[in-house]
DNA sequence: AACTTTTCCCAAAACGTTTTGGAAAAGGGA
DNA sequence: TCCCTTTTCCAAAACGTTTTGGGAAAAGTT
């Protein structure tokens, strides 16, 4: 017959055996030799037009794709992303978290890459399964999320120069790429939105601190207060855990309402909604009609609900396009420092920020 | 020096180097070949204890690690795991998927393998990245979730040969592996419980057809009302939208107790709580005071909520672990119609399942 | 002492690509 | 016709492992 190798190839067996074909085989066919058909597939300019042509036709003809496997190897890159999540922090509560991979990893597999991911239960986890891909050199690149003030993490990966776009920010000196949301910018619009509506008592149910995400949310409230000349009031802002965002913003919630002076409004990531209508059902207050309320982030419950849910939407799919096209730079040899991205954050009014009654 | 490599190995430059040993470098240290030191590493026995000793502490002096590519290739495997999610049906919801991905990449870390991840947008795509991880030879397996009733992927598995696994189970007379919940049992157990607290009138809000779940629910909820003596009622079952599960429960449930002789129980997916909370707080119906309410998943909500709703709880993570000690097992050419499991489901009884008032 | 067996090690091949460094063939200009 | 380019192809090496198929030395056996 054509191929005279033997145990590689068209045949059936036991199991799976790949019925496709390798680039060996496909030359044989051709009457080329290996190099040729592999150079005329990536198109190099030393192979005639009409061989090229030719090549070409075989190979879709017979399904061939180069193996990756074979390929990582000669070309000493493992075309490869690496993401670690941690479910105990419910990050991946509704459909934010999910764009953004959905983002990346559309990006990812655009480039004819892959994306491994990582399931680590906690901080420690987190870091274990991160240092097994890189030190096992699985992948070429790192992308970070839920980042923290001060991340492990970050200065792992620069102290051995290896690739990474962190999605968010961290305290740390030297420079390296990022894709951020503009939550400060999003929390003073906000903020500056209620107190143009005449709101005079905005509180901040805010983020749990150690994280990065709730610094830029705190410090865009504060700038929204004092551009509508409206006084900081600490005992408006309260932190909510990560833990259990619905139990922590319920009992802030109420406790928020036991001021002599109450707030008209909160602002607040809307993960922690669940805790709030809860409570603001229990002192029976009306979301929209007794208090305002605008949360960072349009889960589905926000638009759900009765009265919706006014919201600050991030475009999380778009950034995470981006964090992958920032990546493939890096991984290029391009200077982190050049990537640093902070994307504007969208207000969606819908029927919870009405002037205060 | 000690290394007559050149291009390779020790030394730093633009951009990321590994400063990881290879098995060349590591067997020149130890002046031995670089297969006694693989063997030696691998505990063959024709590797004496005192050299293996030797080499396995020079190995783990220098942090060795085989380069997995390079193994990969030798081995004629990939050592990675496939899976695609689709996050427009909204399946994240909540730790219930997450739990299941978690068990899942557990053990596929502990078996020192890779998970690949596909976010495909629907179900052309879904077939789309799984066919590039497959033709492309890009994984050994593949994990398969969100079972539909007639599911192209199967079919498209079995014909070729390809091993996998699904969480859940299809309309197909070829053997193949599966894990799943008993959603029969389930649903039997929960209508009995209701029935035996004297409820008659039980209504089922069912996920949408199409899907594989919705069916052993719907068989349970039937077989649990015939074990009851109670009449099944066309009226009291209704069909909820994946795209939409909270707006579409809303008005199923609205719709419900329209009815001249309305509901006193409902058993429903979790992910539908939203919506059925919302419609019987417009109606002034108490959840468990006036409606008993029993949940399939223990999402976060159902914890929260006061009065805390009573659920079935599959263990999604065990299931995850399982399904991939499984599909290690197929992969080693193990007969797939051996592995059908059917896991038990826990209910827990909360606040939301009291006798008819 | 002369075998046989066991122990311990290794050179070479293989996995399937891509890259390197030519070499043969074809074309062009005198 | 001869030399010089340009075009077109390819053999061999390389990527870093594991496996194959011995082979030499040491240990037993008679």
């Amino acid at each position: 017959m054509f191929l005279e190798q033997s145990g590689n190839g068209i045949g059936f067996g036991e199991g799976f055996k790949s019925m496709t074909i390798n680039l060996k085989q496909l030359s044989k066919l051709l009457k080329l030799s290996p190099t040729t058909v592999s150079r005329a597939l990536a198109d190099y300019p030393d192979v005639s037009a009409k061989t090229r042509a030719r090549v070409k036709q075989m190979a879709i003809q017979h399904g061939y794709q180069p193996n990756p496997v074979a390929r990582r190897l000669q070309k000493g890159k493992t075309e490869t992303i690496g993401i670690v999540i941690t479910p105990e922090q419910n990050y991946f509560s509704d459909t934010f978290f999910i764009d953004l991979l959905s983002g990346i990893s559309n990006q990812i597999t655009r480039a004819g890459y892959e994306l491994i991911l990582g399931v680590a239960s906690d901080e420690e986890h987190e870091m274990q399964s991160m240092r097994r891909m890189v030190e096992g050199k699985r992948v070429d690149g790192m992308i970070l999320t839920l980042i923290r003030e001060q991340d492990p993490r970050v200065g792992y990966l620069l102290d051995r120069d290896f690739p990474f776009v962190l999605y968010g920010r961290t305290r740390e000196t030297r420079p390296y790429a990022f894709v951020d949301m503009d939550g400060k910018q999003a929390f003073e619009k906000a903020c500056t939105y209620l107190a143009g509506l005449g709101h005079r008592r905005i509180a901040l149910l805010n983020g749990e601190p150690g994280f990065m995400f709730p610094v830029g949310c705190r410090e865009g409230y504060e700038s929204g207060l004092f551009l509508s000349g409206l006084e900081l009031d600490p005992d408006l802002i309260r932190e909510w855990k990560h833990k259990d965002p619905s139990q922590s913003s319920y009992r802030w919630t109420l406790e928020l309402f036991k001021n002599d002076n109450p707030p008209t409004a909160i602002l607040f990531q809307t993960e922690a909604v669940n805790g709030i209508f809860k409570a603001l059902d229990e002192l029976d207050l009306q979301p929209g009609k007794d208090v305002a309320l605008i949360g960072y982030d349009d889960l589905e419950i926000a638009r759900i609900h009765r009265p919706s849910l006014s919201v600050l939407r991030p475009q999380a799919r778009d950034a995470g396009q981006r964090v992958v096209n920032i990546l493939m730079e890096v991984i290029k040899g391009e200077d982190p420092g050049k990537f640093q991205e902070i994307h504007q954050v969208e207000m969606v009014i819908r029927e919870t920020s009405l002037p205060p009654s």
